[in-house]
DNA sequence: TTTTAAATTAAACAACCGTTTAATTTAAAC
DNA sequence: GTTTAAATTAAACGGTTGTTTAATTTAAAA
């Protein structure tokens, strides 16, 4: 019945097989008994841990975005130039993205959804803090004279997250365009090619005199 | 029972009503009854006209995507200077998906989910299209030398509709974090500072020398 | 070892799901 | 006006949904 963090083995089993399932069906498409299937447990195991199939979503939510917060922030106090920050930052965010996909489209699509208000205020604090973080490198960078003095800071992180995710949402699509028939070659397109491509718009937008 | 094109005015009525009940609410949270209730139909007519729920959601699709094609192909056409073609492309692609978001919405979801494997061949026709469309603006002006050498011309695609959708599917985010707080300050954000943040950061990709 | 609490189970609950039925109404064709 | 087809309806179908129950097993505390 734990509603915080003390969740024990059995609890996280289900959360990560209830991850799998919600990423793949989405939380309408999935049942609970298919979850319980899933993962081997009797179907009245999750009501018995989270209380119903909507806590269990909230619990997912809270134990993946728990992690998250730490990364970005470091960039803060690290001492390279400003646009090798950028890079940095731009690695860390698909690094992070990439490495929790489950959770990111779930979130994705729940952000989108008006038919649960689900209580994402820890996820808008931690993307408010980590655009105040891609400000103040930004402002640092103009203050050194590397980058211009109109950019529109808020329109970044679209720019960046939107690439990646517009290329995540859309695999079956991109995996035939580029030949990218297996999990390997997928995985090596967005660490490298995916990864430069964002980082050289983002440059170019930086730097770029208009 | 029409599968086809053969769509009368009670037909159309409910796909205008489960546009937008699967924009808002996904696929599976929307109900056959809570469509014949919003439409004022009764719940059997669905079946009657269009086989099933599934079904419903394929002539959805069909009927949304036949009026997309056009627009874009006419650039080729066109006989203006290149970057000014992109930005055309990058206005008439804004305007397009601003002015269907409820299909959009839908598709984004539908293209990324495992659940369903609908029929979207019609919809990938029109993506590689318009990716050879942008593909020959792009060769015209390098040829030009407008426009760098290397260019990843693959990845242009996920830049332009990735961060309009980003910012898109994260509307009360956005919402919040730039004071939009009516439809129309909305709309005109994007129809003007997003749309040229786009056009911005494509031109800015094109002609700068990294 | 006995007591007490936690974990697990099968079964049942009412509500809702998509779909089909068979009867009735409406409109078109003759 | 009669015939015929299309449209519409209420009701029922079997199946699935999330959740709760009460009984049983397991494990921890005494």
């Amino acid at each position: 019945m734990s509603n915080t963090t003390d969740l024990n083995d059995k609890q996280i089993q289900i959360l990560h097989v209830a991850e799998t399932l919600f990423a793949d069906k989405g939380f309408d498409g999935t049942s609970i008994r298919t979850i319980a299937k899933e993962a081997k447990i009797n179907i009245a195991m999750v009501s018995y841990y989270f209380g119903s199939k909507e806590r269990l979503l909230e619990s997912l939510i809270l134990y993946r975005t728990k992690d998250l917060k730490e990364s970005i922030g470091s960039l803060v106090t690290d001492d390279s130039p400003p646009l090798e920050k950028i890079n940095k930052l731009i690695t860390i965010y698909i690094h992070q993205i990439n490495a929790n996909k489950g959770i990111y489209r779930i979130l994705h699509f729940e952000i989108a959804t008006k038919k649960r208000d689900l209580n994402l205020k820890a996820f808008t604090e931690l993307r408010r803090g980590n655009l105040k973080t891609l400000a103040l490198i930004i402002e640092e960078g103009q203050k050194a004279g590397v980058f211009q003095k109109e950019i529109a800071v808020d329109l970044l992180t679209p720019t960046i997250l939107g690439t990646f995710f517009h290329f995540h949402m859309n695999k079956a699509y991109f995996v035939d365009l580029l030949k990218l028939h297996t999990d390997e070659l997928y995985e090596n397109y967005i660490l490298t090619n995916l990864t430069k491509h964002i980082q050289q718009t983002i440059k170019a937008l930086l730097i770029y005199e208009s």
